[in-house]
DNA sequence: TAGATTGTTAATCGATTAACAATC
DNA sequence: TAGATTGTTAATCGATTAACAATC
């Protein structure tokens, strides 16, 4: 297993090395080299190289990396060479919004099962798929196999979801509640929190926005 | 100046520190350690400890650090102590679940000017506020100084929109467009990718979500 | 006081960068 | 071939951790 010696930090730019790779094969390149890629994503060549050094040599001498091939190459690495089924917890605002976006898919995900606890929601069609009651949610991952879900409810009520969505057999976490979640070896949680990233730019914009 | 040397990882953490003792504040929480504190972050208490000594002293050595006084250091120490208006760019399932975000409120923040470049959505209400036209930004931002702004727009407009935004004074800018956004020195720009997190949390998962 | 925890230093660990031989 | 760029090694840089004196 060569994969675990690889470092997280590494990881974590795979996917935006295939986001930009997907961006230059929609502009018709076919050969892009580390400098170019790396002046395109404001960082360094070398990093580039040498992430992709761990996983092994993907590029030609005096050439550089042909687009499609390290594209396919990432999404395999990735283990996005397949369609990932995920479920949504909270059909709020944000709930609604990533039930209706259409950027997952080619991506590597569709959202294949939606939960909510409000009466009021409980039935209702959203992005094309029925909202289920959260009592429903044991069954439903477990019938269908899914690994991986968004949580998007209010912080009181997350961690409880968490806890229902790993007994329920998912070991990936996408949270969008302000709160950090405790859970097990093994289950990975990522955090989006727009407001974070907000406080983090307004350290360098200083008191007054300079 | 000895915030420019403290290093930006750093400053993303704060954040994240802040989150924490807002949780421990509503828990009733008056004192806490930094090892209590690191056990609930995940994290070690040498780096909590370490990160906030790039700032001072806030804690009593046999006792911790008091809840409430080390909030509004870090609140001050980010420039929240104030309320930053922000300009929300794109009003389609994202950006509607943007401007109705109540979260935004208590972190020091406020949506204070909506734009779109849809006829059909121009002059409607979101969030309380009239969707004005994009070609309105430049004047209304001069006007308000605004200087934060988030891209809830197409890929194939993010950038077209950051310029325009950047021409507008905006310093620090929040983008959900799946797109690296090319901007000047002295301007701050976050991404928010939540299908590159999932696919970070894929590596892991193997081929079959094993 | 005795016990506990900070703030800080020094050591360790890991990541990034520079440089260049290999090679297309 | 000559020119260019990769893949990789070694050096540098920076971040994390361990440890403990200071001190509440």
């Amino acid at each position: 297993m060569p994969a675990s010696e690889v470092p997280d930090i590494v990881i974590g730019r795979l996917p935006i090395y295939l986001r930009a790779l997907d961006y230059m094969a929609q502009e018709g390149r076919e050969i892009i080299s580390s400098r170019e890629l790396a002046s395109y994503l404001g960082i360094s060549s070398a990093q580039i190289r040498k992430d992709l050094s761990h996983f092994g040599g993907f590029g030609k001498q005096g050439t550089g990396y042909h687009v499609q091939y390290l594209r396919e190459q990432l999404i395999r690495i990735l283990n996005i060479d397949r369609e990932w089924p995920v479920a949504l917890v909270g059909v709020g605002h944000l709930g609604s919004a990533l039930a209706n976006y259409q950027g997952f898919l080619h991506r590597g995900f569709r959202i294949a099962a939606i939960f909510d606890s409000s009466p009021s929601k409980i039935g209702t069609v959203v992005g094309g798929l029925e909202v289920l009651p959260v009592e429903r949610l044991g069954e439903t991952l477990r019938a269908t196999g899914i690994k991986i879900a968004m949580i998007a409810v209010p912080a009181s009520a997350a961690q409880e979801v968490a806890d229902m969505l790993i007994e329920a057999g998912v070991r990936g976490i996408l949270n969008y509640a302000p709160i950090t979640l405790s859970v097990p070896d093994g289950v990975h949680v990522q955090y989006i929190d727009p407001a974070a990233h907000l406080q983090h730019m307004t350290y360098y914009l200083g008191r007054n926005g300079r």
